[in-house]
DNA sequence: CGACCTCTTGAGTGAGCTCAAAAACAGTGG
DNA sequence: CCACTGTTTTTGAGCTCACTCAAGAGGTCG
């Protein structure tokens, strides 16, 4: 298990809440509504579902350390990775939310969450409507990771797709500052994750990578990523940084 | 081409924008706001294009009437389309208000929009704090619709994916209203517009639709779909309305 | 009537799947 | 420190779903 997937979160002070990236260009007057409302602190440990597809959750995440994947189940046993979720992002927001959730959470590794009960979280919009417009940007940006998903589920070759998601977490963390130093990545990731985040068998997703890998292109090894020639998984996949570029709102 | 694709839209009445989707639930004080920062209304054939990928539009649109698809071009001239908009679909909403659109978005009919010039959207958002949370939740559920095709594309077969591609188009058009009346439901697509959707070749986009006819279960012709068996469809596919089904957050 | 779509069908290929089993790698308890 | 167990990674062999290439049928429009 190379790799530290813990840091201690650096932004994290007397109230981690101020530099999330939900609450990141927002004054201290919306901090401190925030600060009200949020149910408090949470850690749990690796492997723990925070909720699952169908039960009336009744909270939701700020994740503010930690990685959790979020997942659908098919009928057939079979599941499908939506989204990692990386520190910094919401969790559990959703058009109904009162409603049963549609896909399940389960955390990658330790992970620091926030916690807000689902009323106080309609309260804190409507007394603070900035939030309402944020929660709407980061909506948004979430929305377009999905399309990228989708598109490279529907129109990408195994080996793209691949590609493609390493060039997209190594962009999310870096520009979020939590990529580590040492050669490479550290990436909480068994073979079966990237397996069912880019929909194919856990054995073909080894073959793939031992390809990427034979080619010097990327090496994925022991929870550490290391995109070996980045230019070219870039001219493979098309990649454009943009899609996924947090920029404000405002 | 069977059809009426262009129904006269029985909730525009002299304000078009009282009975949109993001406007529904809200007040007539909000209706006002809005009217107040709309460009207009406009009017465009099929066919067209309303904005293309990497250009800086300048507008978002309210869609009254009529398709739009949403698509994404990848290098080798394929492309996928990431979304059907239809009649209370909202456009152009992006995490970064005054960058390229990361999609293109065509209509698949002659169509009715509602312009907002970019500025006078966050000015709206401002002045009408709701409309913010509207717009949340507008984009919530679009990622939702979203996930579902993620979770399609990559853990469902070809059968699966048009079969739920149908049901899902079935259940968005008739909540809201939208559906006629002969046999069946008017859908504006060529076979190639389900494939670029589900993501296959159009020739195999056309063998399983023959599938689907030969085993009774679903018929699209002429740009018409009948289901034929509709319990064996969800049977098929595990689809559970509750995913697109539009609540109030409120 | 010819030009152009869209739909349809056939034949052969290949990317990715299934089944099966071995090898590498923890973690556990003695 | 080592045997024991369960998980993750790796490799092989054969199959299938979906793709490519090619061509014909049907419909629409100037």
């Amino acid at each position: 298990m190379a790799g530290t997937y813990r840091k201690t979160p650096q932004y994290c002070g007397d109230c981690p809440v101020r530099q999330n990236a939900l609450f990141r260009p927002i004054s201290l007057e919306h901090i401190q509504t925030v600060a009200k409302h949020r149910l408090g602190q949470r850690e749990v440990p690796a492997s723990t579902h925070l909720y699952r597809q169908g039960e009336d959750a009744a909270e939701a995440f700020t994740l503010f350390d930690g990685w959790v994947m979020l997942y659908r189940a098919v009928s057939d046993g079979r599941r499908q990775i939506v989204r990692f979720a990386l520190p910094g992002d919401f969790l559990r927001f959703q058009p109904d939310l009162y409603g049963p959730v549609n896909h399940s959470a389960q955390t990658l590794t330790p992970a620091t969450l926030c916690v807000f009960p689902r009323q106080n979280l309609l309260e804190m919009f409507r007394q603070n409507p900035e939030l309402a417009m944020q929660m709407a940007w980061i909506t948004s940006r979430d929305e377009t990771i999905a399309h990228e998903h989708i598109t490279s589920l529907g129109r990408r070759s195994a080996r793209e797709r691949i590609a493609l998601l390493f060039l997209e977490l190594h962009h999310r963390l870096t520009s979020r500052g939590l990529a580590d130093d040492p050669p490479g990545l550290a990436l909480p990731l068994k073979q079966e994750h990237i397996a069912d985040a880019v929909g194919i068998t856990t054995i073909h997703a080894n073959r793939t990578l031992r390809s990427l890998r034979e080619d010097a292109l990327a090496v994925f090894s022991g929870g550490r990523l290391q995109l070996l020639d980045r230019p070219a998984l870039v001219e493979l996949t098309g990649f454009h940084p943009d899609t996924f570029t947090p920029r404000p709102l405002l």
